[in-house]
DNA sequence: CCTAATTACTCAGTATACATCTCTTTATCG
DNA sequence: CGATAAAGAGATGTATACTGAGTAATTAGG
């Protein structure tokens, strides 16, 4: 082993290690730049509806689920639930989005899409299988599946990172214990 | 019967569309989340430094290129040029990295990391390596490569789409024909 | 039935990412 | 050599994404 300096090891050192584990070849890396890329392509394809892929995201869901409330639309989604709160705000402030007091629970917000809302899902399929399409093009067909399962287990196996703190009560730290001073 | 009238489908037949592409099934989805996910974890393991994936991918490329311009750094790193000066100017606040005109070209700005920043991007590396180890575990070993190399393939195949308008020009229509009036 | 804990949401702040516009610097042309 | 075209940097605005703090409504315990 090269582990001539110990802990602190020296400028050029670091220097050898980076090289050896470049930009282009580090995980990190690599899944910024598909997801730029992704998002990218989806906004070309989908632009003359300004709908970004979050936005398509809640309205699909929405669409299959109406009424739903807004912290389990965001597990649905994969954002957390402030975000969902802004991306709605300016969805409805657009007119494809309605929301209301639940009727059962006074503290939840309840979703829905307007008619509008439903149009847009609808005009906006062919365009996100399009862009689907183009994204993988460059992986041969028969590795395509294969690429798509290896995501889903990467995505499955960290899931207790996918959202970092969904139920925002573990930041909260009222323990019971420091209530008398 | 409802109303055929607009262009396509009614709205069933949208619903009957999504249910078949659900969410969890769409690349635009899993590279997301796989972002997020990675994101997260890195955070987690780098944590102590306060320092971001992003800022890291500026930080290594300056240690092996030290006064590159800013440009050439954003095209390095893939992102774009306006980000790359705001994430350098939190880390020149932080004493991490220093920017100066450069010599040969003085519209340019170079960046060269302080003591401060190649010290952190010393004692960084292994917390990096264990957000790479996190993140891939769940992938079979002898898949990873398979995986990082496919990944590789749909970026570079995309590669017309990685940075959206690099060097400004493109968006700049002003055709030379304009300059009398 | 009142209080404590939990839950859902909002608001403010930080960071990444990109488009567009303006200003400065450099290069070129008459 | 001075006008201007071209190129780059910066500022501004939008969108996503998350953290932390705070508010309001519901539920649980005594």
């Amino acid at each position: 082993m090269k582990k001539q300096s110990s802990t602190n090891s020296t400028r050029s050192e670091v220097k050898v290690e980076m090289a050896r584990m470049p930009l282009a070849s580090r995980p990190g890396y690599l899944v910024r730049r598909l997801h730029q890329i992704h998002s990218a392509i989806f906004l070309e394809e989908c632009q003359e509806f300004g709908i970004t892929p979050v936005q398509y995201g809640l309205i699909t869901t929405l669409l299959n689920n109406p009424g739903i409330d807004q912290v389990t639309l965001g597990g649905e989604v994969g954002i957390d639930r402030t975000n969902v709160a802004d991306v709605l705000n300016r969805l409805s402030e657009r007119g494809l989005v309605r929301r209301e007091r639940s009727q059962t629970d006074r503290r939840s917000m309840v979703a829905f899409l307007t008619k509008e809302g439903e149009a847009v899902a609808d005009k906006m399929y062919d365009s996100m299988r399009r862009a689907q399409d183009r994204f993988l093009a460059p992986l041969r067909p028969e590795f395509r599946a294969a690429f798509l399962a290896m995501v889903t287990e990467l995505i499955e196996g960290n899931s207790k990172y996918s959202l970092p703190d969904t139920n925002s009560a573990s930041g909260r730290r009222k323990s019971t214990a420091s209530r008398d001073e």
